[in-house]
DNA sequence: GTATTTAGTGTTAAAAGTACACATAGCAGG
DNA sequence: CCTGCTATGTGTACTTTTAACACTAAATAC
């Protein structure tokens, strides 16, 4: 059992103490697969060993949950400033076999190519999962995935949220694959262009697609300020 | 100092040990008024004595985090099967003047006259607010208060939940009054009536106002077994 | 029975969404 | 340099939804 595992079991055995722990739900997009990808660890608690669960740790005295999600995924990405959202606690009794274990769920948004930068410095227990493949979780990790990836799905519609899973330079394709792919339908091409355009929130670059063997496509960006202002003034986003 | 307070005390000042409360944002509408109101109970807490605050306690050990919410409800209101949701908790390290406390903030819609059947047996400390008269809160209660507020003007359009603050029959002009209190708009009848009928959940009664000095309202009730029916379909309610 | 008050209803115009197919730019390979 | 290949990029007609707008009808009070 390792340093972690005897930490929490500390932690948790003083009696009417109730542990509080955060888990992440990593997102990742990969474009070639057109996969929605998770990252998950391999658990260290005795009852689930070997087991696949969600990146997580107990919160610290001084941090606010935010900060411990931050802090999280730092610790196993390398990678600062990611997109989080909470999402809802979990917190039955007999979650945790070690004892009273309540935990806030937070999705994170992160670019996999970032992510592939840093891999090598980083804990090798670490995988990417596309997210239809996983059976078995730690834990109640499977229902938070679940919740999780219903979240993300409704915010996509609603917030643009998408962008962070790609790279800051993107073709108007990509984001119609990675819409295609998260929410599970087809969409009509030159409609969705159509929206694109009239949301108003992407420069369209002077650069072009390299190194593909066909036309290549222009190259945009999402202009987050504009998106900021927008928001400010109660307007909403909707693809 | 109360129970409580010692109680809470205790919990917290013994070392790393955080303790988790649920505070719960309590909306009712008035319909005479025309006002979205709060219900808020006397501070106990030294710090903010005589101050106002949301609804809320200690975690037990064996509850989840809304079984808590629910008994919170019930003790303070008299009130089962209310309708709660969960929105966000809040970890400020700072946020208690007592120690390290985290809340999970939920929003409860109950039915003012329901409540009133039950004042008379019930803690006297509790009132309530017109949501705008109110300028100061103990702890952090005015933020999460304005934080849910938001929660529900966004739900308002996009799930059926005004009809947990109306009487179980009301009258088309009720629904829309509720919903321009709420979203502080003005609506038009026509179009808001088509809508309610459009969404095909509205079952109209054989019964129609009475006492009033005018031409009667016709009666309708919601058909909430018609609407989980939509959602699992996949249909999405919208007003 | 007359005045008062709120209930209840339909049409038109604008905007948004949906369905659908082909010419073109750039690369690869001979 | 010419040909074939592949994915890019674009417009129009139709349907549905939203938005704006005003009067008659039903019931009560006096």
């Amino acid at each position: 059992m390792s340093l972690e595992t005897d930490k929490l079991k500390k932690f948790i055995t003083e009696q009417d103490k109730i542990a509080l722990t955060v888990d992440c739900v990593v997102f990742g997009y990969d474009e070639h697969d057109k996969e929605l990808k998770i990252l998950l660890i391999k658990n260290e608690v005795p009852q689930f060993l070997g087991m696949w669960s969600l990146l997580g740790d107990l919160m610290k005295i001084d941090e606010t949950i935010e900060d411990a999600a931050n802090r999280i995924l730092e610790y196993r990405t390398g990678l600062k400033d990611v997109y989080l959202e909470e999402v809802q606690s979990f917190s039955h009794p007999k979650r945790h076999p070690l004892g009273r274990v309540i935990t806030i769920a937070y999705y994170a948004l992160i670019k996999i190519s970032d992510y592939e930068l840093n891999v090598e410095k980083l804990d090798l227990e670490a995988k990417w999962f596309n997210i239809n493949e996983i059976e078995e979780m730690a834990f109640d990790h499977k229902n938070i995935l679940e919740v999780c990836h219903k979240r993300l799905q409704e915010r996509l519609k609603e917030r643009p949220v998408g962008f962070s899973l790609l790279p800051k330079k993107f073709t108007l394709q990509q984001i119609q694959n990675l819409y295609e792919t998260v929410l599970q339908t087809e969409l009509d091409k030159r409609n969705f262009r159509r929206k694109l355009k009239n949301l108003g929130l992407l420069k369209e670059l002077e650069e072009i697609e390299t190194e593909v063997a066909h036309r290549p496509a222009r190259l945009y960006t999402f202009d987050y300020d504009k998106y900021t202002e927008m928001e400010r003034k109660g307007r909403r986003f909707s693809l």
